[in-house]
DNA sequence: TAGCGTGCGTGCCTTAGCGAACAGACAACA
DNA sequence: TGTTGTCTGTTCGCTAAGGCACGCACGCTA
């Protein structure tokens, strides 16, 4: 069980495939906060999350950087290099410690080149994150600050393995995009129905069921989107 | 000139392929208004706008649908179909009348088997649109009406070619995800500035320049999106 | 020329959320 | 033990924008 791959991309490949790239990558630590990639800058490694989790963000003149989707085992960073164009499109930033598995981007395209079911696996990758990065603009666009934070928590305890995570209520506002004491006040009405407890900067999901129930519905579309094609 | 082919993905092919596209097309008008595709139906077409444009929108209950991206004569609708997925990931609608190049699905499935730069330009493009829908996720979060409608016109005007197009404020609260009113107080600032000038569904750009003046970065940083893959 | 539908201007009230600031509370460290 | 930094609670004033509704004005049709 502990040298068990666990990332859903990768165990979804055919045997074969699936050794060839484990065979390709290293197991590296993700630091909290690390920056993995800039926008318009060539991809140096990709990363397929284990344990750790990360997320893209994009920097708006002014403003703090904006949370566009999450990543974490179900999902990799630089699946963009299936595209044929190296740079990155949004920057990365380590949100979750832990593991991920690492290969260069030079390695990624040279297995692109014959193994069908990588880009195949790719290709449907992407399929599902422009999916979601369309959902989660009308999510911003229109829903309010206590559902966007519910389903914020459910999606970074997905990724986190974990009841329990290390998160700011600064932090949070940034990913959102809102003001710090929004969240506070967010936080404070989960944690009064008991769905969440926290206490400096560390968070506990208690209720998932009441969480799902309190988040909007696009935590249940992402998921959609997600399960239609990897099942 | 009249008979020219004026999309500029298609003009980018080397010209054999482009040729071989252009007769498995047919030129079809858009009608405004009419649906083009449905989120996670299949594709039956997909169009290369010539003179038209249409609008990617996302659906979100209780609310109007916001648009995620305008395609012109720049881009083309169904490009997702380069990543092995049949179904449409958003909804499609005509938003200005005009003009396109059509290919069935089916068939463009089978250029993409044997035309390695169509399939290139198909996957520069979704690199593309990944950037776009990037941009504009921050750009409805934190950046106010009256630049967003400035960038909005500047995008339309640049994909209807002409000075003037038919849209009401209701029409253009909808796309932008605002009130009808708060478009009526946007668009009279800008025709106070003479940047515009509208009345009873028609708008004129006066002013291209002073728009860009008037909208958010996002502009300038979408067209720089394209031209750095599209030049 | 009367009627009606559509598009636009405007106003009123409400509200979510911003910006900024301050105070308490805890943790770590010296 | 005190000091300092970080995290959270709370407040005040403010603004952009929402919801709603009324009225006008233009233009088509009868």
């Amino acid at each position: 069980m502990a040298a068990r791959v666990v990332n859903r991309l990768i165990d979804n490949l055919p045997r074969q495939e699936r050794s060839r790239i484990i065979a390709r990558c290293h197991s590296v630590d993700l630091a909290l906060g690390a920056v993995l990639c800039q926008p318009g800058q060539p991809f140096e490694h990709v990363y397929f999350p284990t344990t750790g989790f990360i997320s893209q963000v994009v920097k708006i003149n002014g403003h703090q950087p904006l949370e566009l989707s999450l990543i974490g085992n179900e999902g990799m960073l630089g699946a963009t290099l299936a595209l044929g164009v190296q740079a990155a499109s949004a920057s990365a930033v380590v949100q979750g410690a832990g593991t991920a598995l690492r290969m260069t981007a030079a390695q990624l395209r040279r297995e692109l080149r014959d193994a069908p079911s990588l880009l195949l696996m790719l290709n449907r990758y992407l399929y599902v994150s422009i999916a979601q990065l369309s959902q989660s603009a009308g999510c911003t666009a229109f829903h309010e600050v206590e559902p966007r934070l519910a389903r914020w928590l459910l999606m970074t305890h997905d990724r986190a393995h974990a009841d329990h995570f290390n998160l700011t209520h600064e932090f949070l506002a940034d990913m959102l995009g809102v003001r710090r004491s929004g969240i506070t006040i967010a936080a404070g009405v989960l944690q009064r129905r008991k769905l969440i407890r926290y206490s400096r900067g560390e968070i506990r999901v208690l209720d998932r069921k009441g969480l799902e129930a309190a988040s909007c519905e696009c935590y249940g579309e992402l998921i959609d989107d997600y399960t239609q094609l990897f099942g």
